[in-house]
DNA sequence: GTGAAAGCGCTAACAG
DNA sequence: CTGTTAGCGCTTTCAC
């Protein structure tokens, strides 16, 4: 069994003089990767290498001749604290795990560069992961985190298989789930309720005399809930005969602004009549007013459109436009906040936060 | 908090007994974190940990029957390596740090989004840190960046402090500079010329008869590079009386599509008989297009629009957009390459490569 | 093919 | 306030 101890021997006590004994290198054991260490910072500085490291973690635990000693040799050798180290050291990574479907499309910008933001600020830094919509890779990546041991992981819109659901609750680290109300939070869970979204459209478009609706929606699960919702509360308000299904057209996320065209394209083809459609994401909708256009349709006279995501551009468009508007900055906030309690003992009273929604009411429906 | 960790008296010695030495606990020490350990692997499939790291990392130097014993302890014990351990031990930390200036806007997000997954499928993660558009936050972004001693940068249009770049290149670790062909790289470069891109876009439209054209376009330096040589070219072609400068509506990055519109207000204002405008987004364009629209301006009859970017709906546009296209997935694969390949030990031959452009002629000029 | 020893660079724990 | 000691969990080196 190797009890890999040093024996004192080896070490010259540092206090008294040691001649060439600083050498950092003895024997002809290991290459040293070349850089500074906190080693030479204290030696420079006179002290023991647990008071540089003190003087840079905790300057008020110091006195300050020291701390000015240390500071200057940090100055003078450029010294960059190896954070693998300490994180190994101190079993803190800093480091918190960000997941996301993907980078590509504006639905996860805010989100996250809000958490990018927020927990630099704090002195985390943000590993980027992104799990796809399907759920096949989720297994590599979530080794891959585990692997890191961050401080956290925030989870937008994903981690499906309750086999990695597990895993990360075994992990013990702590879990924040965002952009969703599940049932069963792994942790922590910062979301909204996409059937709530689907229920309020419906009414809305509803109050404003709608009677012929349709839906352009992502193939999602998240999408097809709002989708499901709306087209239940339609039937409820009368707006829709329960026999025929609610007319839907299906698009693969993320979504663009061509299957918007497209979208509005086909349904029309089905039903002329159409009176509001709601999509499942502002490019989507933008691409319903573009196709709506170039057939000479008004909107929103003849055509109401609501969309989702209150995109920057959308108060800009020509009409501007009706969609669902979700604080990913707000979401950002508090899964950053989450996890940095409880990186510093603080347990948080709400576990479970429903940032809710707002329709922003505007000009295409 | 379940403490999961496993005393050794759960793992009964495969080999010999050790009697109590087999304890990981000596004295009244440190407190292990409570995850399972290449030791406690080790142990269950009787092997000394080193074995046990060689059957993991190396498979093909240990025997089968070990192979497999190990393999099995993984499982049973649901071992995750602890990458900052090997990461301080072997000096590879199979992190690559991406900069941006944000992930906000279209513009980086292929990028990154390649970046990550290309990165992923050859074992590295990326850690995302935003630059902002001020130089103000680099030196924080730097220190953090340098202290997870990464095994690659990546740098996307930024770093424009000498200091800042004399550090990272101090600091050993390989760099890939994207977006831009910098006079003098740090390390490696992957990017394009956004003079060239000015220059041929203004012969683009002088070829297509325009005659009086106008530049919406960022306040960022490289926006800035592509639009002065824009406006030169144009006083060259003769597009463009030499002494009034050309007319430019400035706007802060990242663009909008309100920018856009506005952008067209005011150059109007100024200058009623515009024929042709050159954007530095496609989302400028877009802006510029819809505010046409509103003022029954036809487009391209009467006024040309180019825009920048490619971004995904702009071939879906009524008229369609025509713009310049990055091949940012190029840029990404790239430059994760660069870094793979010099992580293994291969030098790159081709430490510059300028990936160009090309101008993807639609309706809209 | 396998293993013992020796750290990687840092911090927690306990003294003084 | 400062220092000594003992690792964090892994891999490199060198020996067998």
């Amino acid at each position: 069994m190797s009890e890999n101890r040093l024996s004192s021997s080896e070490f010259p006590a540092a206090s008294h003089q040691d001649g060439d004994a600083a050498s950092p290198r003895r024997r002809g054991s290991r290459k040293s990767a070349g850089g500074v260490t906190l080693r030479d910072v204290a030696q420079l500085a006179g002290v023991a290498p647990i008071t540089a490291s003190r003087a840079l973690n905790t300057p008020s635990a110091v006195s300050p001749k020291v701390l000015q000693k240390v500071r200057e040799a940090v100055e003078k050798t450029g010294y960059v604290p190896n954070l693998l180290a300490g994180g190994l050291a101190s079993n803190k990574s800093r480091l918190v795990a960000v997941v996301v479907p993907t980078v590509i499309g504006p639905v996860f910008q805010e989100i996250v560069h809000t958490l990018t933001e927020t927990l630099a600020a704090a002195g985390y830094q943000v590993m980027l992961g992104q799990s796809g919509y399907e759920n096949s890779r989720e297994d590599a990546l979530l080794e891959a985190i585990i692997g890191r041991r961050p401080d956290g992981v925030v989870l937008t819109g994903i981690m499906r298989s309750a086999e990695a659901r597990k895993r990360l609750l075994a992990s013990g680290i702590p879990v924040v789930e965002t952009w969703d109300l599940t049932p069963t939070p792994i942790d922590m869970l910062v979301g909204f309720s996409h059937e709530a979204i689907g229920r309020e459209v419906a009414r809305y478009l509803h109050q404003r005399g709608r009677k012929k609706v349709a839906v352009v929606g992502g193939r999602d699960e998240r999408s097809q809930r709002r989708m499901n919702a709306f087209a239940q509360e339609c039937v409820a308000l009368g707006m829709h005969e329960g026999r025929a299904p609610l007319p839907m057209h299906h698009v693969t996320a993320p979504t663009t602004l061509g299957q918007g065209r497209q979208g509005l394209a086909e349904l029309l083809q089905a039903q002329p009549d159409l009176d509001a459609i709601f999509c499942s994401s502002d490019l989507l909708a933008l691409g319903v007013m573009i196709e709506a256009q170039s057939r000479g349709i008004a909107i929103p006279e003849q055509l109401a459109v609501v969309g989702f995501g209150d995109l920057e551009f959308s108060r800009d468009l020509q009409p501007r436009l009706t969609t669902v508007r979700i604080d990913g900055t707000g979401i950002g906030q508090r899964a950053a906040r989450f996890i940095i309690d409880r990186a510093a003992g603080i347990e948080v009273a709400e576990r479970v936060v429903d940032v809710g929604f707002s329709i922003i009411a505007r000009d295409s429906a």
